[in-house]
DNA sequence: CTTAAGCGGAATGGCGAATTCCGGATAAGG
DNA sequence: CCTTATCCGGAATTCGCCATTCCGCTTAAG
């Protein structure tokens, strides 16, 4: 059920209905009700997993032999899986939504990718001004076309992710390029996301 | 009020309230549905007007010296400008809305993308696998970023936009990449499109 | 002072979706 | 085979959220 649930809510983000979870997890709505309390408790189930999936992925990848095959193995296949579903960006895109994840998404998934980037800095295959904290901006970016169409989708965002990775090499001029974020605005940007909890009581309980 | 309208629309997408939109314009709702009988008829204004500033846009960077500069000027200030706002996007991501538009889009835009790309080939200054219709995928995923955080978003957007352009130079060792999308599917994708018209009657007529 | 046009914004009506709840199905126990 | 405690499916109930409508007030011309 909670397998369903990733594919509806990754397919037709999160405004899916309960019905077309149950559905496709072939049960009535009430159902999901005896499992899970609330709609907002499956979706926090759902995006634990996500998480998981994602640092597995990720540890999967340091194993390769260089940091370059690392980061592009992880984007290529962050396409592919789970981090390119529409759930999980429209959860990022959420700021109420998004505060409470945050920081294990920074605590689990930031040190690694950290690790990655290094090392392919390391390695001379990426240029010294890219960042670990440029990857979810770029993996949600690409991952937009997977949501404009099912089909076209992910060709495409292959093709402009591997337009991007020829950008990424070191130039031998290095033309300084926009800079990333800086720390200090993460932090900001983070907390402020934190701060509306939102009071959401969809019903009575009377 | 046209360009209060365009605003919202485009920091709060489609679904934004007419409420909304007569707030941002300084009127009662009442006013707004006294200048357009629906809020379909105003959307229909606004990307009327969108799509002419698209136009504009392009007919101006066609006038560099160059087709790269024109390709990269028109990049980049499609992020700045309307090309980058959400409420477009959101109308070219639902089908049934965008089938109306999509002719228009591919009749007066397309052309104007197919001449400029064809330029900065023949410069020598652009991949000769890239092609027109890569461009509207570019933007959209590139202006995701501005959905997610109007602060962090354009300059990010600029950022990959640059890293992207490095990756459009002519490869020396021509390694062909993920193929863009073929003609056919493309018409395939634009007929699918025009479809469902969409029955939608939001109140009674008496 | 009268009156008509233009407005703002409260009131209406529907829709879609989360949550609740009950009648029937299933299966263990006697 | 009958009884009864569980478990389900999904219809019914409520809400919240708008698009759209409508009416009383303001404004200013005549």
């Amino acid at each position: 059920m909670l397998t369903a649930a990733e594919q509806v809510f990754a397919a037709r983000g999160l405004d899916a209905s309960l019905e077309e979870v149950a559905a496709a997890a072939g049960v009535g709505v009430g159902t999901v009700y005896r499992r899970f309390p609330s709609k907002a408790a499956l979706l926090e189930a759902v995006f634990e997993r996500g998480i998981d999936l994602g640092v597995e992925l990720l540890t999967e990848c340091r194993e390769l032999p260089t940091g370059w095959a690392a980061l592009t193995e992880y984007l290529r296949r962050s396409l592919l899986e789970q981090s390119g579903d529409r759930g999980l960006h429209e959860f990022l895109y959420l700021a109420e939504a998004a505060g409470l994840h945050f920081d294990r998404l920074r605590t689990r998934v930031e040190p690694l990718l950290t690790a990655i980037v290094e090392q392919a800095k390391s390695e001379g295959a990426l240029r010294p001004d890219f960042r670990a904290t440029d990857i979810p901006p770029l993996i949600l970016m690409l991952s937009r076309l997977s949501h404009t169409d099912r089909v076209l989708g992910p060709p495409l965002a292959h093709r402009y992710l591997e337009l991007l990775l020829k950008g990424l090499a070191p130039s031998p001029d290095p033309v300084p390029i926009t800079p990333p974020i800086d720390d200090d605005t993460l932090e900001t940007w983070f907390t402020a996301l934190r701060r509306p909890p939102r009071t959401t009581p969809p019903h009575r309980t009377p």
